[in-house]
DNA sequence: GGTACAGTTAGCTGTTCAGCTAAATGATCG
DNA sequence: CGATCATTTAGCTGAACAGCTAACTGTACC
């Protein structure tokens, strides 16, 4: 019981189930993309990813500077992603946050974290507002 | 998005998860014997019932003085609630407040909901810690 | 080795919320 | 009607937690 109050107390968050049906839909992003996508601080992602992998629902890995994080491949969640992918299949945030993504992802990373570091504002993170 | 997270919050609750464990297996119960069940207040079993209303889990019904709830037929939580049954399928708790849950429910409501009343420590309540 | 960089941790503030007690509501029964 | 009973609402306290800034930890590159 306490593993999955774990996961649902890890996706009943705004921010952390952004960041779990960008992580579904592109398979694996660096911390620094997540940033980028929710227009929050970096030190606020860093906490919210360590809550979803203590939950076991997503995996980092480190390559060089950079840490890649994908969603778990783990049987004891699969239904309840099949349920998260249908109840969110016609979010117009979510809907938005995918055209963000692939606005971010066709940037090189490294390219992207500098520039993201050098000017808070991105033309992702200027449309975005938080609660 | 938000009836999403209204669910999700609404499930990552401990005891909030118990009462819709117990809604799973009985099909209706009334409020009081859910405060039995959870042994805590009357109040805080009520304001739990609304929350799980609102994000449109459980549904209520009004019978003279007793208020029975069940859980709701929603097709949209349906795979959510697999996952349930699937995830809390060994979990101790759950299968104590089974337990506890019989030998309620071999009472009549009307005698249950005096003899909580009158006496604040039932067995089933005396036997549980909440926190 | 020093600097720059990606990410994390520490410490703060404001909000949310679970638990309680006490008062209010709504329904039955004498 | 007045008493009683099941449930809810109001108001409080303490814990948990999301967001921030600032300081720290590793890693790469010169």
């Amino acid at each position: 019981m306490e593993r999955m109050l774990a996961a649902l107390k890890a996706l009943a968050d705004r921010n952390r189930l952004r960041i779990v049906a960008a992580l579904d839909g592109a398979d694996e992003l660096c911390a620094c993309q997540i940033t980028g996508l929710l227009a929050v601080t970096g030190a606020t992602v860093s906490r919210h990813l360590a809550v979803l992998e203590r939950a076991g629902l997503v995996n980092k890995r480190r390559a060089g500077r950079w840490i890649w994080y994908r969603l778990a491949a783990a049987p004891r969640y699969e239904d309840l992603l099949i349920w998260l992918r249908r109840a969110t299949a016609g979010d117009r945030r979510l809907a938005a946050d995918r055209k963000t993504l692939a606005k971010i992802l066709a940037v090189d990373p490294a390219d992207y974290c500098r520039r993201q570091r050098s000017n808070a504002g991105l033309a992702c993170a200027r449309t975005e507002k938080n609660r």
